[in-house]
DNA sequence: ATGCTAACTTACCAATCGGTAAGTGGTCAA
DNA sequence: TTGACCACTTACCGATTGGTAAGTTAGCAT
């Protein structure tokens, strides 16, 4: 018996993909099943609606960004943060999938009271920026601030490259990009030394 | 007779707070009809389709920021761009729509090799960053990051303003609001004292 | 062999999508 | 008075949407 759980991962994995591309409102399930290669109806026999789908690849997001983040552990939190989001660039400049998907759900957020699954991720962020040197002479108010201050920055850059690319060209989108990944561990080393 | 561009304005005005909302694939024309109070071929005697409507809203909005950068001009350029993103601070949290239409479009950027109209706009914001005693010394690539970034910081901020609302409370989004604009200034007046 | 269950498929549905065609009513100049 | 034009409407279209119903096929325990 084939387990259940790899082809629901494998779905996922493929709206995943879709709805980062193209958001929630932009992707049928007839598309998705396309690339899939199964039938609309493979699809809802695992999720029943096409917001359950939606609600499964957040969730598998979530997950994902707090393995990457409880990946880069270290003992002290500047280096630990100094890593993560040194790789978290890394990453999205290879796959800007999940980057994408976490500025959509985040345009999506209000018209629907759905939960948000990346809340633990973002404690889990404060709390080691509270660990650091700079961090702990700081209220919380500054570190969720400097936290979404931090990954905001990567989020929007990654979603705005096709945009600035497509004005400056390719050459002038890629200088960007290097001097991006500067100011972010420019940003970390400087949060952490105040 | 009545003028054809004040209704076709109006048009404009609707669909550019629906586009917002729910981004282009979100968003109807019949839904759009029915804000505006008319029938949905209205819309479509002024604007063949729907993607010529979504291209004039992004025209009109390219026009707004223009102006609303211009209307802050100031012999000195360090004033003038602090001015600026202060009140595009203010502006963006009176009334997010603008904001949200960037986003959106940003995302939706690549999927179709629609012409962007927001270019002179960034280019002209890039004009007056080379004018500071900071710019100065920089390369061109340097103030299109640093432009880029300011941009993005006020514009993923408030996108990601009902998530942190919901995930933690009102009162906690409007102390990180404060905390933003510091920000903004305070990365206004490093940069052109650099 | 039999029955059960998980993982699908084909067939179908009402609703809605963007868009076309053909008017309707009012204002205007000649 | 006429006729052109403009803003707009009703009626309609094929295509696609998310979703339901009813099988079908395979593997596995009994």
């Amino acid at each position: 018996m084939k387990p259940s759980g790899d082809v629901k991962l494998a779905y996922i994995a493929v709206a995943t993909r879709r709805f980062a591309m193209d958001g929630f409102h932009g992707t049928s399930l007839s598309h998705l099943a396309k690339d899939a290669g199964v039938s609309k109806q493979a699809l809802l026999h695992f999720f029943k609606t096409k917001e359950a789908l939606y609600a499964a690849t957040l969730t598998a997001l979530a997950d994902r960004m707090m393995q990457d983040l409880i990946a880069c552990r270290h003992a002290d939190p500047a280096q630990w943060l100094s890593d993560y989001f040194t790789t978290l660039c890394q990453n999205a400049y290879a796959d800007p999938t999940d980057m994408r998907l976490v500025v959509h759900a985040l345009l999506d957020s209000d018209q629907n009271a759905r939960k948000w699954p990346l809340r633990p991720y973002l404690d889990e962020l404060i709390r080691i920026t509270s660990d650091t040197s700079g961090g702990r002479a700081k209220e919380v108010s500054t570190q969720l601030a400097w936290v979404s201050q931090m990954i905001g920055m990567i989020q929007y850059h990654i979603i705005s490259v096709p945009t600035v690319s497509g004005m400056y060209g390719a050459d002038t989108a890629t200088v960007l990009q290097v001097e991006m990944v500067k100011r972010i561990e420019h940003a970390v080393h400087e949060f952490c030394s105040n």
